[in-house]
DNA sequence: TTCTATGCAAAATCTTTGCAATTAG
DNA sequence: CTAATTGCAAAGATTTTGCATAGAA
């Protein structure tokens, strides 16, 4: 009957921070900014966008290093995950509440990556899991082909 | 009404073969032994794992860099695919035959990886492609879990 | 003979590590 | 004060490229 999950209108990077400090981490400049850029995008980038982005805007600069090892540790805690997009590079997007799950459409021309979610695919999912040789935790999905803009060519 | 697609029972190999010389491709060694290798094989390999599997047996000595050549060839020519699963290198695998599509199973645990393939998932895929932004010409589907092996322990 | 295929080694990329200095609690 | 955090540079790992040689048609 207690609150078993945080209402969706906690904002993810105070979440992460709750969860980063119960893992008895202390704060930093470079993962306070890193959590606050991801907390504005919506969707999958790369470790290279993310470091271009905390470097060019005016939010303070981090190094290569350290953004990679943030990531990793996020990723560790469950408050981040990969999405393989196919492109060269893995891409990192914050993890959601439960309702907020996504999957990725990728322009193989422009390289464009978009999220979208859908119900019936998920429960497509969660039917199959049941019957396959593997205790499922998670799922990945993706689409590939050309956006509206690349198909005008 | 005249053959559209070769039969199911030609051997992937043999059609890669004509799909290469159609392309002004002429033979060589280490593709023939790589696409006899990639016909026995079911499911993806790294190239790392392709080398090796080519150094190790008999089968002739191919270098690294024939490997990811030929891979790249292979792909762009759509007779090979590359498959994420999450882990450190990308995977390839011939594509087959409509019918024979599938996706993949990952144990995070271990490594492994199986094949499934799953008709209500594959439709609900296909109803969901007409609904989205993209002009979709392939799609990729991976489960991450634990192996009955590894869920053992 | 002509153009493709291949191997080898160097180069390019992305990612991880080691280490010393800095900083939060 | 003690332990986590960061940046920098070096090291690793995977993939790509340049070039000369071998081989197929």
């Amino acid at each position: 009957m207690s609150a078993q999950s945080p209402p969706a209108s906690e904002p993810w990077a105070r979440r992460a921070e709750a969860v980063l400090t119960a893992a008895g981490h202390k704060r930093g400049v470079a993962r306070s900014a890193l959590l606050e850029l991801l907390e504005r995008e919506t969707c999958a980038l790369t470790a290279l966008e993310i470091e271009d982005a905390l470097g060019s805007r005016s939010e303070r600069k981090v190094s290569r290093a350290s953004v990679y090892r943030i990531l990793d540790e996020l990723e560790g805690l469950g408050l981040v995950q990969r999405v393989e997009t196919g492109q060269a590079m893995v891409r990192y997007e914050r993890v959601c509440e439960h309702g907020e799950h996504h999957h990725h459409l990728v322009c193989d021309e422009c390289g464009l990556v978009t999220p979208f979610s859908d119900p019936a695919l998920e429960q497509a999912i969660t039917s199959l899991s049941a019957r396959v040789p593997l205790t499922v935790s998670e799922h990945e999905i993706v689409l590939h082909g050309a956006c509206p803009s690349c198909r005008e060519d």
